[in-house]
DNA sequence: ATCACTTAGCTAATCGATTAGCTCGGTTTG
DNA sequence: CAAACCGAGCTAATCGATTAGCTAAGTGAT
């Protein structure tokens, strides 16, 4: 590769002016800025971000640090944060924590090192993140993506987990069911509390309350959500629907229900939040509420790109977005049930 | 953020001696060692890696540039690749071409730019992609993931695309379907090209061969299969079975089934190359060949940094893996099909 | 003609690390 | 005892860019 050096001797220029002319920082004159171009050309010349990079101090490289790349929920979060960091000249560097709190520590300390300008973080555990925030260093520009943590100051992207909920369990109380149970996710976090909290206030607002032994809560993952929704359902006397709190859970209930000879809906109303890409094809098609995924994306990494660039001047940001209800064919009233599939 | 020299300073040494200690690249008695290392302690420092990358001239990056980060074959492509990169202490940056040349060539030389140690390429188009190897520099280590290009002297990692489509289909011809249809990706890439022969090849075998309205070709999308299946299914004298080219494609010809009022396997066999994740809580489960797409991935990642350690000193090498059947139960005899569904 | 002022473009310091080559005190050897 | 050698740790060059500050030539006022 060819450094500013090379282009400046074959302009018959200065380092300076081949600088002034690549960023555009200086008047050159015509003629001076045409033979640093043919330069440039002629040698192939790029100039080394690595240096640029230690000069000005940043790297235009943004971290997006999710909680289980596995998860095709997260990994439309990567494809729509690549569209939308790429848009604004950055590039993505991706990290999965895994919900494990001390990968979570090791990446950011990473991320710290790669210089990374910013960071998209979809935060693991309790609030222990802030710790990672030294005093004497100048805060990493961070925008905390669908969960948030305790007493955190940076900006925030949030879906409205408690409306979520109570949109998706009030469609399944307006068809009728009464004895409605419960997949929930981890409950330490807040998309898997906040979804628990919008069923149980749709319920209460009805002057109903779920079974205990109807609500069962399990990890993110659609073998924990199958291995739950199993046990759940083969309780002798057991709820007419359940409300999934993601959409890979409920693709995990689903298949325990079709696996127990049970039919959906016929037999058991499903009701979810959070959609999966390729859910889509899924039949029944699931009724669910949607995240407005890529708008929240687009929005978290222009938030972040404007941290970056404003720093502390701008004050912390928490936006939080409406989840719609998606209307499938996953629930039916209670009362088919009863005449399609006795007890 | 601390720097070598306030170590130095503070530690009461040469900032030579703060580098050999960091990266033990010389002697240095335990009573200075050890005073460094307080040092970096109490100033909570680490190494700029802008700083170290432009001295070494490497970045710790490996790039990963799939061709369409919305499907979600490529997502566990990501999702294993972030883990095998990590393990041998790099990051991964990612990049979506979305199977777009131009898009491609963009991105490489960003890939440049940045100065990526390596990069894992899923080659869009045709052989395009060797024109960036600019014959002046050294050459950016490469390995092709999953299709090869004409010509380019990378590493590759492969699948045997035409046993996988001859698998799939002797499982089909098996069941005594004569009439088979595909639904084939684009023909210029060498999966698509590569599992359409291989139908064909399992086809002549037994001396049949498609109907070539019974053939059709889309992009590697889900609505793409969607809309090819429903034109294919929708003839009034229809094939008994499909081998569709790929996992996300298969939910598409799936959900056209569905949409049709056509059950499957009763009234269409349906066998698929490339499985995708979630596509386990389908039913009914696909019949399919599946990748070794985790042990893939670590293998392209092997070979990528051996290249990127040891340079153009190690040959190419060229890996192909092998599929293996998996059958689920969207499949039928075709006798069966007669029985329930008489034409 | 002189002085002040502007400005195109250059020189050289700088970012934060690595590392070749040197220094200087101590040990070995003839 | 001097010459040769050794090695721990230092000095300073270096990677490839940016940029503060300088130079020297040009312009205009007096």
């Amino acid at each position: 590769m060819s450094t500013i050096k090379d282009v400046a001797r074959s302009a018959g220029v200065s380092t300076a002016t081949v600088s002034a002319v690549i960023n555009d920082s200086a008047y050159v004159s015509p003629a001076l800025r045409a033979r640093v171009l043919a330069a440039i050309r002629e040698l192939n010349y790029s100039p080394s971000l690595a240096a640029q990079n230690l000069k000005r101090g940043r790297s235009q490289l943004i971290a997006l640090v999710v909680a289980d790349l596995a998860n095709p929920f997260f990994s439309r979060v990567v494809w729509a944060a690549e569209a939308a960091v790429a848009a604004w000249g950055y590039s993505l560097v991706v990290f999965n924590s895994d919900e494990k709190p001390e990968a979570e520590q090791r990446i950011l300390s990473r991320v710290r090192m790669l210089s990374c300008d910013g960071v998209l973080l979809v935060p693991v555990g309790d609030s222990t993140k802030h710790l990672q925030r030294e005093p004497d260093e100048r805060p990493l520009p961070t925008v905390l993506f669908g969960r948030t943590v305790e007493d955190d100051r940076s900006d925030t992207i949030t879906i409205d987990n408690i409306s979520a909920a109570r949109q998706a369990t009030e469609y399944l109380l307006d068809l009728g069911h009464t004895r409605v149970g419960s997949i929930t996710g981890p409950l330490h976090l807040t998309t898997g509390r906040g979804r628990l909290d919008g069923m149980l206030t749709a319920m209460k607002a009805r002057g109903l309350a779920p079974e205990p032994r109807d609500v069962r809560s399990g990890e993110f993952r659609e073998d924990a959500a199958y291995s739950v929704a199993r046990s759940l359902l083969e309780q002798p006397d057991r709820p007419t629907a359940l409300y999934v709190a993601s959409g890979l859970m409920a693709l995990g209930a689903m298949r325990a229900i079709a696996d127990l000879g049970l039919r959906c809906p016929a037999d058991i109303s499903i009701a979810s939040t959070d959609t999966i890409p390729g859910i889509g094809g899924l039949r029944p098609r699931l009724t669910r509420t949607e995240h407005p995924l890529v708008d929240m994306t687009n929005e978290a990494v222009r938030l972040l790109v404007d941290r970056i660039r404003r720093g502390a001047e701008v004050e912390q940001r928490n936006i939080v977005f409406q989840p719609s209800l998606v209307v499938g064919d996953s629930c039916a009233p209670v009362g088919l049930r009863d005449s399609q599939s006795p007890r």
